[in-house]
RNA sequence: GUGGGUGUAGCUCAGUUGGUAGAGCACCUGGUUGUGGCCCAGGUGGCCGUGGGUUCAAGUCCCAUCACUCACCCCA
């Protein structure tokens, strides 16, 4: 035969994820669903595709999010559509839009589904990847955001990751970050301006906070003495941040502060938070969320405070390892071919029943049925060869326990489950 | 966008100073009548990523290109 045209293959950053792997993702997905009910969340399914400009006033035209790393395109009609990279701001357009939202009314969502940023992929980062959401509208207090790490902690645990770490800050509001803002750059002033890698010389002028966050050991040290956030809070913002930690505190919920912990996006204030592990590769944030009192009316709603989180599911999945697929119930060995129909009327009657197996397809000898059948998984073999053909019988004969293998009339069996 | 690494059988990988390819696993068939796992024997399967170049001869050397991968950046 001839070579056929060039296999097509999937994009760059985008992945198929067979069986094993998808059952990671609906296991996550069950969890969070149970874990998320517990605390009155109600699932909230958002589009892919949103106008451009949503994510642009949301997470800020400066950041690198939407600065280079978003799909963008016209669609026909030469408006501007973007494949949404991350969730809350289609989270809080829907909330919006709806027209839900009522004065001390509060409004607890969830969502999960993939999000798309255009970024060379390595190790935890796809350019479609998965997130897990949860978001509150309407709670300005301490406790809303306590009550989303315990969730997110509850969530993690139950999957089996224990040994996670949570960071925690406080950004302050904009009350007290300008002040605090200052004094940083007060700070860099007093050092040598040429000490600092090129890409810090920038960012502090543009973006001080994020020079504390450089991972480039010569600002880390030069860093190491600026001052800190929490000690610049005004007193609503010191509360708050008291109370955030009093809730994990009391609920015995291990933490670390790190004062340095800074996000990526515009829109957080106060509370912020990451969850990260060093068993992933060099990307090492899990979850990460904050408050974000501002977002709501920067898009045009109402004034209403915000607070919620993301947790990547591709990166919890290289936490988890392999998932165990459900073994099934049967597998139907066809010895004698002509009972092919016969066969899978049969097993339609098995199904309706509620068990889970196959039939074989196809000839096949005896050991090659077996040796299927064996790798199948299945808890018992059925036989269907010619003389269970003859005479309505089915052989079953169990798989991996200590029972003789039985010839039963096969209405009989039937009857029997 | 910038670096490094890797592309040989379905999978994981060997392949010596250049002489047109190998292992393990998987798969198939057997080891007497219709019975799996372990073991044994045999077998199917490769334009050596793609396109050029050097050479009598290229999986092996050179160039280009594509893909994958790790890292930077940034983020979940």
């Amino acid at each position: 035969m001839e070579r056929a045209m060039t296999k097509i293959q999937k994009i760059k950053g985008f992945a198929d994820l067979f069986p094993e792997e998808a059952a990671q993702y609906t296991r996550m997905e069950a969890v969070a669903r149970d874990t998320f009910a517990r605390y009155g969340f109600g699932e909230l399914r958002t589009p892919l595709l949103e106008k451009t400009e949503l994510f642009a006033k949301s997470i800020g035209e400066d950041t690198d999010v939407v600065g280079k790393e978003m799909f963008t395109f016209p669609d026909r009609k030469d408006r501007s559509l973007t494949l949404r990279p991350e969730a809350t701001a289609g989270v809080a357009r829907a909330f919006i839009e709806s027209g839900a939202h009522q004065p001390g009314k509060v409004s607890k969502y969830f969502t999960f589904g993939p999000m798309f940023r255009y970024e060379r992929p390595q190790k935890g980062r796809q350019r479609q990847f998965h997130q897990i959401n949860a978001e509150v509208f309407g709670a300005p207090e301490a406790q809303a955001d306590g009550e989303l790490i315990l969730m997110l902690r509850t969530f993690l645990n139950r999957l089996g990751l224990t040994k996670l770490t949570i960071e925690l800050n406080s950004l302050g509001c904009h009350e007290c970050r300008p002040g605090y803002r200052q004094a940083l750059i007060d700070y860099y002033r007093s050092k040598d301006r040429r000490n600092f890698c090129e890409d810090c010389r920038r960012r502090m002028d543009t973006n001080p906070l994020r020079v504390l966050d450089c991972k480039v050991p010569a600002c880390k040290e030069l860093v190491k003495d600026a001052p800190v956030i929490t000690d610049h809070l005004c007193d609503d913002c010191r509360a708050h941040f008291a109370d955030v930690r009093a809730i994990l505190d009391g609920a015995g919920a291990a933490y670390e502060l790190n004062p340095r912990l800074v996000r990526g996006l515009d829109y957080y204030v106060r509370t912020c938070f990451e969850v990260s592990s060093h068993d992933i590769g060099s990307q090492t944030a899990v979850a990460g969320g904050g408050r974000y009192d501002g977002l709501i009316r920067n898009l045009g709603g109402p004034d209403c405070p915000g607070t919620g989180f993301a947790c990547g599911m591709e990166r919890l999945a290289l936490l988890l390892g392999p998932a165990e697929l459900p073994r099934p119930d049967f597998y139907l060995a066809v010895v004698d071919e002509s009972a092919a129909n016969e066969a899978m009327l049969f097993a339609q009657q098995l199904r309706d029943k509620g068990l889970t197996g196959e039939v074989s397809f196809g000839a096949g000898s005896m050991k090659s049925r077996m040796r299927a059948a064996n790798k199948s998984g299945a808890k018992a073999c059925l036989i269907l060869g010619g003389s269970e053909v003859a005479d309505g019988t089915v052989t079953v004969k169990y798989m991996a326990v200590e029972r003789e293998q039985e010839t039963l009339d096969r209405e009989g069996y039937l009857a029997s489950l």
